[in-house]
DNA sequence: TCAGACATGTAACGTGTTACATGATTCT
DNA sequence: AGAATCATGTAACACGTTACATGTCTGA
């Protein structure tokens, strides 16, 4: 429902053909609305005939394998400013190892303190990658517009990041602690901690 | 790819009939999963043919109309245990507002802090929602290990709820700076903020 | 000329969303 | 008998993912 307004977007900042759109999602844009190039191939070729955007002049015929490069229409335009002040809530969460610490409350924990441990990682990783593009872009002052409102995207994405870290480390102490409890439990039976 | 792990693990909770899941999946795990009931029918059928699950005997023929109760069977127990230790990374964030704030550094911001307002609002009472669950449900101690892992997943989605609050605080701030800016510029011209 | 990178595109499938259809049960 | 509610289900479509197919351009 937001894919063909990033495009807009990312179209707008620089008119790009499909395979640049797709390099430019894979970072940037992409760190908060990831799309594959056959997305992006099937959302351009809607665009196009919704007349939101057109392919650049360039002479052309078959149109594989060749180069297409697009610009927005000021009815993209239109589009996209209209879609930017639009009342539409935001999606609830949707998580998948909180679903499976919920589920571990009943099949048992087994092997969930190493998965933590791994996204603990990653989460580190990607906080470190945002602070080193917050470093080199955002670095000195004189800011203008677009980059101050690009800086308080940035930070959203750091400060989740700093959010899951938080949370994974309680959740990874919890876990060894529980971890602890089955331990000592299959020493002395579980009617100790019943 | 989740939904069905979702389905096993409420139905471990408690054995139900597809109506009494959906309702489930608007409180409690739906917080962190939601699902329509078209979806969960149609997962259920699935997870039925493949052996996870069974309906629970009773006086069948048309199968319309009819309560049907699901329990979860051995194998079906197995692959929750085994999903709940399996090594799958964390989805990157895909957040509409956050490319709304993109967008609008390309066409403007024009009735974007409005949105910013109404968004706080929502997260606010999710907040505080979230907050109530928590007083009622783990409100003394004497905790055990399912109490536990829930009160885990609570407290991200509380803090999930924080962390946007206070992200969108300051958005709202900068939007209103923002827009002081492009108001001074109506008067002076554009000249004195480039 | 042929390998590799560039570039666009098809096909098939899984998941999520919206609208609608149908039957059973309960209460008035 | 009719309305409301409970309950299951179909159909169609939008979006996302994976695998594969096809054509062009550049340099060894």
């Amino acid at each position: 429902m937001s894919l063909p307004y990033a495009i807009l977007t990312a179209l707008l900042e620089k008119p790009s053909s499909g395979l640049e759109l797709t390099r430019r999602f894979d970072k940037s844009i992409g760190y908060f609305w990831s799309a594959t190039h056959q997305q992006i191939y099937r959302e351009l070729g809607k665009l196009e005939e919704s007349g939101a955007i057109r392919a650049l002049p360039g002479p052309r015929q078959p149109t594989r394998g060749q180069k297409k490069e697009y610009e927005v229409l000021p009815a993209g335009r239109d589009e996209l400013a209209a879609w930017v002040a639009r009342i539409e809530d935001p999606k609830p969460i949707r998580d998948a190892l909180l679903l499976r610490l919920r589920a571990a409350g009943v099949v048992g924990t087994e092997g969930l303190e190493a998965e933590v441990r791994r996204h603990l990682a990653l989460h580190r990783a990607q906080l470190a990658e945002y602070r080193a593009i917050e470093e080199r872009d955002f670095g000195e002052g004189g800011k203008s517009e677009v980059d101050r409102l690009r800086h308080l995207v940035l930070r959203a994405g750091i400060d989740l990041e700093r959010f899951w870290i938080g949370w994974l480390e309680t959740a990874r102490a919890e876990l060894a602690d529980l971890g602890a409890g089955a331990a000592a439990d299959a020493r002395t039976g579980p009617a100790a901690t019943a």
